[in-house]
DNA sequence: AAGGTGACTAACA
DNA sequence: ATGTTAGCCACCT
């Protein structure tokens, strides 16, 4: 088992209508400074594994996506979907709808 | 088979 | 205070 699977079982683990940064994934992984694994997961095994890809943004809360298959725009839908208000910018309010793991 | 890349973060200068 | 460097592991060429 790899750093892939820890990282889908912590992806499942955020609630619906919260969002989450690398970092946070990576650290609950059990790797601080893994978050571009989180990343470079996410693109290959996002459809593979079910996983809501869109609840996964940088610290910033700005959604980085910059592959044309996972479009900002797409992302954006599914968050508001979720009832996440998200900004022209594609910025999310992380104080607001930020989750850090604290019921794992 | 080996090397390079990647939707990032944190620490150091 | 800001700018730069290092690090993480899996997937692709």
């Amino acid at each position: 088992m790899g750093f892939k699977e820890h990282v889908i079982r912590v992806v499942k683990q955020i609630p619906q209508g919260k969002v989450t940064t690398y970092g946070t994934v990576a650290t609950l992984a059990g790797m601080p400074r893994g978050g571009r694994l989180v990343g470079g997961i996410l693109h290959f095994c996002t459809e593979s594994n079910d996983l809501p890809w869109q609840r996964i943004i940088n610290r910033e809360g700005f959604i980085s996506t910059k592959c044309l298959e996972h479009p900002k725009q797409a992302q954006k839908a599914l968050l508001a979907s979720e009832g996440i208000e998200v900004s022209d910018d594609f910025t999310v309010d992380l104080n607001k709808y930020g989750w850090f793991g604290e019921k794992i």
